[in-house]
DNA sequence: GCCCTCCATGTGATCTTATAACACTTCATG
DNA sequence: CATGAAGTGTTATAAGATCACATGGAGGGC
């Protein structure tokens, strides 16, 4: 709501399209501290500054290579150092964890409460974030079916980019 | 189709059920050496003792879990053994990696061509598996908006097994 | 049979990802 | 300003995965 953040979900997700991104990031940063200042978290500068780096592309980022970014910057430069800051961001949904490639991306809708999902290109590496439908898909009949209770779901697909598809067809 | 197997992906997915699992494991190793017989693949010593110890449970097993028994039972004991042969077992779908957890488990439907989804429970680790439907979800509408060429879909859910669920509440 | 090639296996070394443990600092609060 | 909780920094190490190279065995062509 305190955002700046002119993108609504009602919107094919970024990401792969053409778009403003010193928006991203600037946005990004704004609706994290104003998120942060409701709920009483603390924004410090690192966590900040990993924010900042996730931001700054849409592509996930394993944890060494914000390490490394974080030392140029002249933060603390070992291993928990960035894996706390990306514990905190994932936690309050201001990033999240790729498990498919095991590296982290800032969160796209930071304002709304999301079940995210990820489209994943296998060449050039990028991520969009899309919403995905919670309920009403085969795995959650099949979890009412057995008395499996859900808390949470990674959706990662893997595939061609729009630029890439082009690439390869070529 | 030459498979032993009685189940089928009409019936709720076993892993959380009480269930006659030695069966899992012979049928399992049926399945797989007539699929590999079929297909011209080796289903050499160690490739079935990888699926072997897979089979035993209904749990994704590390790799150095693996390699550990592959070490008891005189295999090699060096990461590659264990990673080849998982490499070899899901690439030819008759394993899945649970990215969620870098962890490898037997596939439950080794005859059908499978997009499959799994449910973790996060206390006792057991891991169920469940068809997915690959198309009509608000991913692959995503997709088809933003030009994504969606080749493989992980799909992960974290919760509470039903046994794990009850204990909870108590 | 023989050779040759391909594929699989075995091994050592190394790389990447992630966490444990502990000391020190910062900051809000009483 | 004492106190405690949360945050940061650092060392060490665990866990996951791959590279590179040597060896061995199954099959095909001769």
């Amino acid at each position: 709501m305190t955002s700046g953040a002119q993108k609504n979900s009602t919107q094919p997700p970024l990401g792969f399209a053409r778009h403003n991104h010193a928006a991203c990031v600037s946005d990004g940063l704004i609706a994290a501290e104003s998120r942060c200042a409701e709920d009483g978290l603390r924004f410090t500068p690192v966590r900040r500054k990993v924010l900042e780096i996730l931001l700054q592309e849409h592509r996930a980022l394993g944890a060494y290579v914000i390490l490394d970014r974080l030392r140029e910057d002249g933060f603390g430069s070992q291993p928990p150092v960035a894996y706390r800051a990306l514990e905190f961001l994932v936690k309050h949904g201001l990033a999240h964890k790729i498990e498919r490639l095991n590296a982290f991306i800032a969160c796209a809708h930071p304002d709304e409460d999301h079940a995210p999902s990820f489209m994943i290109c296998r060449l050039c590496d990028s991520v969009a974030e899309a919403q995905s439908t919670p309920n009403r898909s085969a795995l959650s009949d099949a979890a009412r079916a057995t008395g499996f209770k859900i808390e949470r779901t990674v959706i990662e697909a893997e595939g061609l980019c729009p630029g890439c598809a082009d690439k390869e067809d070529s």
